[in-house]
DNA sequence: TATTTACAGGACTGCTTTGGTCCGATATCG
DNA sequence: CGATATCGGACCAAAGCAGTCCTGTAAATA
């Protein structure tokens, strides 16, 4: 379906709930689930993995909770989804090399890299702190991006957004 | 996990094979399968697939087989993504508009649009020409996009590729 | 016209991944 | 030092995907 499964959807939004909240001190998950609306346990298991991955501060006992290990603007898009359903990958051979047998032979694989390298680019210049506050700038951010072919000529500019 | 699925990868690799024949005239399944290596059942599924979405034109009967319904320049990556499996959408709301009960209040939707937009604009932007004969050209496509935040500015150039 | 060839459209099964829940380990507070 | 609140990881059910097979239909050829 090339769609990020719900557990990294949640993840964001959870983070950048947190990336709102100026405060310092840590949140619980409970309090978390409560104030994004989400299911408590889901928001449980995405603040453990986001923590193994270095994302977020983690403190056990009484009064602990989650906190940002970095600055909104120091945590890129593409951090989160890799923490939260591994690394990015549009094609198998992206991600695990030799692992398909054609791949010597494959006419399609530099391509796919190509534009898998684009895909990873995109996500990896936005951070948290795009996304926590997206409203109030006037003009919030334009997707502008060109893929040269070296043979076809198509000089579309891409610009179309999704309906 | 943020890939496409085997389905759609083989399915490029054999229209990208069926844009290298030149010739118009029709090649039948069993033929495609062993030309590209793949699974013969496995192929047939993907050339109805195809077919169905008006990318293949397909010839019945003895003699019959499979051939590209429009030139390699006029079939856009996104087109074949979406024949296989469905519309390109990174988020549910993207797609299916009013499943998600947070939409209303969610602060990330509106990002997540763009980011949408933007890869979709990627995959839109290539086709399957320049899929079909990536090599001969002394510099290929270059990748090259940007992703202006309105308050954030991260004047990465985002020129990344993948390792 | 009979036969052969090849596509069309299903249904079907095993399996990986995701979605969701639970209980144990651990640090803080009284 | 004990109680309690919280994180950490194991665990199980469900859904979607990968891959196969079978029946029906259309076109070409003898």
């Amino acid at each position: 379906m090339f769609r990020i499964s719900r557990l990294t959807d949640y993840g964001i939004v959870v983070m950048a709930h947190l990336a709102e909240c100026k405060d310092d001190d840590s949140h619980n998950a409970r309090e978390l689930a409560e104030e994004t609306q989400l299911p408590a346990p889901f928001v449980s298991k995405i603040l453990k993995s986001l923590t193994r991955a270095g994302l977020l501060a983690s403190q056990r006992g009484s009064k602990g909770g989650y906190s940002l290990a970095r600055t909104p603007g120091e945590i890129s898009v593409v951090e989160m989804i890799t923490a939260l359903e591994g690394p990015v990958g549009i094609t198998e051979c992206t991600v695990h090399p030799g692992a398909c047998a054609q791949e010597s032979s494959c006419q399609v694989r530099v391509p796919w890299q190509r534009i898998n390298g684009a895909v990873h680019a995109t996500l990896e210049g936005i951070t948290l702190a795009d996304l926590a506050k997206p409203i109030d700038s006037a003009s919030p951010f334009v997707p502008l991006m060109e893929m040269n072919a070296g043979t076809a000529d198509h000089t579309q500019s891409a610009t179309k957004t999704l309906e």
